[in-house]
DNA sequence: AAAAATAATTAACTAGGGTAACTATTAACC
DNA sequence: GGTTAATAGTTACCCTAGTTAATTATTTTT
């Protein structure tokens, strides 16, 4: 299938444009949502939890958890474990996830317009298969 | 759909690692490569051509331009339009894109194993619906 | 108890893009 | 035909967000 991967990475960065407009007002990027979204799924994580999903160095969760502390949105649990650290959610957080979830899931509906539950089924399993052998 | 686009943003990373490892072999990325894939295509065309195509921002065409003259794999052709600048493959341009689309398509393979060409199909369908909603 | 591994951090660097302002040239308009 | 507006490319400066290497603190292994 000539130009697939071609026309994915073409599409990027339009998309993230629009993204990161939309979470701006929250003084939000994407890559900050990424830690919120992934806290909301999980609860609780470490660093290295989040490192190992998004396959992002150490060094780069540890300044968007701390900007997301800054902004109140997580907070540390105390942890028996004194050389990880815990995060989750504030209940800040939770809300200004709630909010974003809800313009984010719009504007995909948007995005995804005229495309069939089908082809989008398609599309994403085709993503998490690639993702294997990558 | 649930997940697709987060599933789309997330596989981006990775899959741009490896094309930029495969291609600093011939010290190009894939940043590069766009332009000269581009100009492969169209045989010769403008900055501005590019920067839409691709909708990044001149300064960023220039930057991209600059340096695959410097490497000797594009030049600029006379034009008698004095303001525009042409530009169109030179002879071990179009030598080192053969040698990169044979590496790039068999990457581009072995991340698509498994998957038929009818899920790739839908998959590239999607792809290009999307970037008109975008 | 000593050695190895792990979690997080810091510092320094890089890729790549963006905006604003500028020059040169061409096209549009009256 | 001369002035104004638009366009192509460039320059300077800044921003986002990543990386690697080295360091500290703690925990696990032997």
């Amino acid at each position: 299938m000539e130009g697939l991967f071609r026309q994915y990475i073409r599409i990027y960065r339009p998309l993230m444009k629009s993204l990161n407009e939309l979470l701006e007002k929250y003084q939000l990027s994407y890559s900050l949502w990424q830690v919120i979204v992934y806290l909301k799924d999980e609860g609780t994580s470490t660093l290295v939890d989040i490192s190992n999903y998004y396959q992002v160095e150490k060094p780069s969760i540890t300044r968007r958890v701390h900007r997301l502390q800054e902004l109140g949105l997580i907070e540390e649990v105390p942890s028996a474990n004194r050389r990880e650290k815990i995060m989750e959610l504030t209940t800040e957080g939770k809300h200004i996830y709630q909010i974003c979830r809800e313009e984010i899931t719009a504007l995909e509906h948007h995005i995804s317009k005229g495309l069939s539950e089908e082809e989008q089924q398609t599309a994403f399993q085709f993503l998490m298969k690639i993702q294997d052998n990558i």
